[in-house]
DNA sequence: AGGTTTCGATAAACAGTGTTTATTAAAGTG
DNA sequence: CACTTTAATAAACACTGTTTATCGAAACCT
């Protein structure tokens, strides 16, 4: 560990490591992600970077960390930015902004739900929570529209599997998390629904099928809302 | 290219290569797919494997196909072993087989839908036609339940966003594949909702959330279907 | 201020990797 | 047999992540 007053050095340059390992990963993909070559950037030789990282793993895992707090605050802000539109719209709107930041940051939505360096793979007690974060939004919002009865037309997601239900409800009682296992159960199906475009987009295998992926993501958030039970706009 | 008589042992050898290359990446993962491993095990040096594959990159690509084909085969053979149950079992027990193949072989599907291998990524003008080829089973009998008249309820997946639908339209005509534009339509929603249920299993996302990962799967394909305009059970 | 500790960085080396080159041995063909 | 083609090799190249021992410089404490 650094001395106090060092300590602030130290905290500065592990943010430049950080920053061109972001950089180098945007331009090279995963790929060019080597200590050598961050190193080489930085003017230094590469073992001098174990004094910030213990190892390889250690600088992944915080770029994974940055990375799923950097999604949380994009769909937090999403939110935030369409606090005064009606719920519906803001669902709308922060779903939205999950995919567009994926679109934005692809090589780290990868790094983040895939695992695109070989033999590495995040410690989940460090993902989940933040993978949470921004869950937590998504899943208010709904909560939000089950309670104000935006969402009363029965559909199948208004049924949940017994032994599903039984998890999220002790999710939600352990997390102390307010909400009716209904709207968790929905955010849990919207997540996986629009995860699945959204990797297919990302590794191309969408785009040559449905040609404007844009459109087709904004209709099948139109089309989740629905079949949640929110009456088309 | 190795002569006429040759060419036997010259493909047995390389069919050799990629069972050795499988096996060495079920067991340690995609990082322990490394051409000298694989030399080591078959007793060669590890520029002997030029002969058979010209770079590192095109071994992946032969297992991405291999990959391909067996997912295809997966599904294909799920069909025909319930070609005698109705036609709604039959996409059931379809798109089930889809995710235990998934589940069975997690280190091939990673490899043919993500690119846990750096730097490299699977040319679509191969991966696209295998693609469609499992794709084709499920669209199939998507159509085959519309026609047939067992998807008469109106539902969302029967209004197609425009740019979506000419796309789909236009690979329809050009693939000589035919099916109404709604079946390929209902095909593409379903296929991108189960792929995130199952890209998140596989990274271990889904599991800490909904526990039995089997059971949350299979609600979510029997609300697709009723979400589809399927009568339920 | 002086002595000691601690931190940052380094060069050198290790064990790997994918890949290229030149060379040798072994087959198949006329 | 001579000749060509193929397979395999050893050696080397340019890398990689990581460890070790070493050195200078700054920070702390007396």
């Amino acid at each position: 560990m650094p001395r106090s007053r060092d300590n602030q050095q130290h905290q500065a340059f592990r943010e430049r490591i950080l920053e061109v390992a972001r950089q180098q990963m945007a331009q090279h993909g995963t790929a060019g992600l080597g200590l050598r070559a961050i190193a080489r950037e930085l003017d230094v030789t590469a073992p001098a970077l174990y004094r910030y990282f213990p190892t390889h793993d250690d600088l992944i895992t915080a770029l994974v960390v940055e990375g799923f707090t950097g999604l949380a605050e994009a769909v937090e802000g999403a939110q935030q930015a369409n606090i005064h539109l009606p719920l519906r719209d803001q669902l709308r709107e922060v779903l939205l902004a999950y995919r567009q930041w994926a679109v934005d940051h692809p090589i780290d939505f990868q790094m983040i739900y895939g695992s695109p360096i070989p033999g590495y793979h995040a410690p989940s007690e460090i993902t989940v929570p933040i993978v949470i974060r921004g869950f937590a939004v998504i899943v208010g919002l709904i909560d939000g529209l089950l309670q104000s009865g935006q969402i009363q037309r029965e559909t199948v997601y208004h049924h949940i599997p017994e032994p599903t239900r039984q998890i999220l409800h002790e999710r939600i009682e352990r997390d102390n998390y307010p909400v009716s296992d209904t709207a968790m159960y929905m955010g849990v199906v919207g997540w996986g629904q629009l995860h699945g475009i959204i990797m297919l987009e990302l590794f191309g295998h969408l785009g040559p099928v449905v040609g404007n992926v844009d459109a087709y993501y904004r209709g099948q958030v139109e089309s989740l809302l629905v079949a949640m039970g929110s009456d088309p706009p």
